[in-house]
DNA sequence: CATCGTAATCGAAACGATTCGATTCGCGAG
DNA sequence: CTCGCGAATCGAATCGTTTCGATTACGATG
């Protein structure tokens, strides 16, 4: 208790006790039988000393395991969280690998290049890497060089690297073809960021040559399937605000530069950009679905949509968090990680209708 | 490279290298002028063992310095990150951390009760606590034993702990005063959960005797320094769809039951509930701020609004994620940690206005 | 040529636990 | 009375670094 005194350790508390270390020790760890009247000394002992229980640094040392996973999210972690779906993933992650009580480290995808990548130096067991931005292979060489087990969530790990995947490409089709046959042959799309420099601005080939984020190539390439020249225009992020300010781009172009008349439906990439979008809508005085259908993707409880009910596409994003982490558990348990691939659900919503005649 | 051969350590690449252990050490750790022939020699070495640095464990075991700092959110990660204010204080505190290159360990505030709590075996530098629930003093209690350095945010830390607050009731009581002076005589309130069960219901003395939650009951309390008597309910959550859902139970109370007449405005407890509100407004028919005038607390930038601004307290919520971790950084250099006190800024927007006559 | 100072390298002692094989103890069976 | 057996406890090795004081080597200085 004294300040400036070490701190006590299992030797002293065995000390104190009149046992053997390694009888403390199993004491604290409870994986031996110990007789109740020695636990008792111990756990006394212990108290008197004010030992706290082992040093988690010096237990990992020796077992190998500390019990943290590492999270690799790609940009800044403000931007991860601000995405209810990844905020859903985090949470199955979580889940899995509660149940082998391990905990989360939160890495940034560093950005600054100055430092080593904090990955390399942090007392992790394995690690999930979640996005796809061209770091993550960076991120994924160092992880690999260390021998960690890893598990890829949505990103293009290539090679033997269990990933976590979803049919982003079909069930973009799907919800394409749906509004396809409503009738709309007047379609804009509004899509996710096409690269790290995350730029609103309508979509040209050119750009999509040049994009380098694998989850929106994919829907965008899904959506193309049933509308091939659409226009589209590409957001600053997964946002509500982001979908209100592109489908402002699409439907109050009073210049005709994207397109030559107002589309009768909008196909977004995500939830929130879809909610912006109706938003946006309903500011200019168009009704939702009747003057414009607009339909989404993921499938979160859009939060503030009042009534409505979103039509779109829903991602099993907790399972897939959770798959995730169930991997990561065998891969601690010595055996391989497998690859796990998700697919979407069509759930109709009530902002999707037939265009007006 | 061969599998089942045990990892190489820094052993290994002395002895590959011809060099000392402690000099191959020192050639990772930098902190020691090597020769550029040993490097190189050593780094050669390090490359034909395929090592990848040296064990974070056993480093942090002799350093006694993880790197980690782990963060206890009050309830289930899931909501916390659902609520922009935390989030942004993470970033904050995620900024401050990086600049003493430590990661964040995502704590749960155990729910189980069966389990150790995760923060017990946590090889963590030191601990922030956010939050409030009663559950934070079990942490607070296992951390203090550790000898952790530790910082709690808007909680009811107590004693000789380092806390990052906020000027709650009095900017409560600052806004609920504008809106006073506005000329509104019937007003009602939203309020934050007063406790973890999250029960959406009216506002009645008794549940505030029995309420758990600071920030819920100073923000109330400064309420009713303007309004004494004015009804409310308590949301579920700092959620938008919570703020629509008790602004209807407010607005659309056909029965009278809990006011005898519609009030002219709204005191919102959090800007996502503010905008809930203006949501069940404009559904009802009611201009904001023409019909109803709504205020908030925090300050985000409301997603989600359209063209609104909304009236709020703003509260500088990365600065005091930067505090958090500041002042973390100072304990782990051996200073005391102090307490930061924060004050909210009145930030007019357009939701406020005089009540129509 | 001896000596001194500096820079680079080395040896060995921690850091604090876990774990495995060996030892002791007590007791029932033969 | 002795032997054997299971349960509880003990000893000692080990996990992989970092770090500090000591040593060596080398060039410069008097």
């Amino acid at each position: 208790m004294s300040t400036g005194t070490r701190r006590a350790t299992i030797a002293d508390v065995a000390r104190e006790a009149g046992v053997s270390t390694s009888t403390a020790s199993v004491v604290f760890s409870g994986k031996v039988n110990v007789a109740d009247a020695t636990r008792e000394k111990v756990l006394a002992a212990a108290a008197a000393l004010g030992y706290a229980g082992p040093d988690p640094r010096a237990a990992s040392l020796r077992t190998g395991r500390s019990g943290i996973v590492g999270v690799v999210l790609g940009g800044e972690l403000r931007h991860a969280f601000l995405d209810p779906v990844t905020t859903v993933m985090m949470d199955g992650l979580t889940d899995a690998l509660a149940s082998i009580s391990a905990g989360i480290l939160l890495l940034r995808d560093d950005p600054r290049d100055d430092e080593p990548p904090p990955i390399a130096d942090a007392p992790v067991d394995a690690v999930v890497l979640i996005g796809c931005s061209t770091r993550t292979r960076d991120a994924l060489d160092v992880v690999r060089q260390r021998g960690l087990p890893v598990v890829v969530i949505e990103g293009d790990a290539g090679d033997d690297v269990p990933q976590v995947s979803l049919d982003n490409r079909e069930a973009s089709a799907r919800i394409a073809q749906h509004v396809f046959q409503l009738g709309h042959r007047r379609v804009a799309t509004i899509t996710l960021p096409l690269d790290p420099s995350r730029e609103r601005a309508p979509i040209t080939p050119r750009r999509v040559i040049e994009a380098t984020v694998p989850v929106t190539l994919d829907r965008l390439s899904g959506f193309r399937e049933a509308y091939p020249d659409a226009p589209g225009v590409s957001a600053g992020g997964s946002l509500v605000d982001e979908g209100y300010i592109a489908a402002r781009m699409l439907l109050a172009d009073d210049e005709g530069v994207l397109l030559d008349e107002r589309p009768t439906a909008i196909v977004a990439q995500s939830d929130l950009l879809a909610v912006g979008a109706i938003r946006a809508a309903e500011e200019l005085g168009l009704r939702v679905p009747d003057d414009l259908s607009v339909v989404g993707f993921d499938g979160i409880a859009a939060d503030g949509l009042g009534s409505l009910v979103l039509t779109t596409m829903s991602q099993p994003a907790l399972a897939k968090g959770r798959a995730a982490g169930e991997q990561i558990a065998r891969m601690l348990e010595g055996e391989r990680g497998e690859s796990v691939h998700f697919t979407c659900e069509f759930r109709e919503g009530g902002t999707a209708a037939p265009p007006a005649a």
